[in-house]
DNA sequence: CGGGCTTATGTCGATAAACGCATTATGCAG
DNA sequence: CTGCATAATGCGTTTATCGACATAAGCCCG
């Protein structure tokens, strides 16, 4: 009896609109940079090429993106640009995609040692 | 004072794990197949076809990608395939940026006639 | 077994995005 | 105004993925 209710069908804008923004956590070079500064505070460019190894134009680009989408936000100090995590849904959704594979592997263990 | 805690960075096979699972809603092929599965029940794949304009390649494709992933899985009717969401994680993710999407238009909004 | 239906896969062109290098733009000190 | 530092952008190369067509593979019925 646990069924939800028949929702309607999103709208092809909807569906491009969630997609898209899917895709900005689909590049393992943002999300890095977004847990980065979500483990490490606000922090500034020069430290996430510290950090990531990237090259600075990529970080730049990508934390443009990531800007525009609102999920990162920054403050300048002099010439410096201090860059911070602008808001927790991408942590509540990668903890609950993670909590999901987790499971998932646990289910696979189990069925392996029930051979 | 509403900190949470400094988690520690996630590993960069998580990192990758985590952002393959986004790609997977990244592109809205596979989330128009996910969401009409979600509101026409169990549906085998004419009728996906029939849904969404794609070609049957295509569509076949997206599914085992889906399936690969736990997300959707499949019964045999004969020779054909009845496809259904496996988990409700991708709605509630789904919904999670939904209602987020919808905050930030607000905001903007109110943005624009404060002028 | 052979034909018809349904799904999976090989292949290909088109497109998009990553990523780095070089260059330009922007802010600050002297 | 001139350097000096930092961040953003133009451009090119490479890689990956979409999406379709054609073909193969699997299943069922005569």
């Amino acid at each position: 009896m646990r069924r939800t209710l028949p929702q309607s069908l999103p709208s092809p804008q909807l569906l491009d609109e969630l997609s898209s923004f899917f895709r900005l956590l689909s590049e393992s070079a943002r999300l890095q940079l977004l847990c980065q500064l979500k483990h490490g505070g606000p922090m500034d460019v020069a430290s996430l090429i510290e950090a990531t190894g990237f090259s600075q134009s990529h970080i730049s680009r990508q934390l443009g993106q990531l800007q525009r989408a609102g999920l990162v936000n920054c403050d300048r100090d002099g010439t410096r640009l201090i860059y911070a995590v602008a808001d927790p849904l991408v942590e509540d959704l990668c903890n609950l995609v993670q909590r999901r594979l987790k499971q998932r592997l646990e289910q696979q263990l189990s069925q392996l040692q029930a051979v």
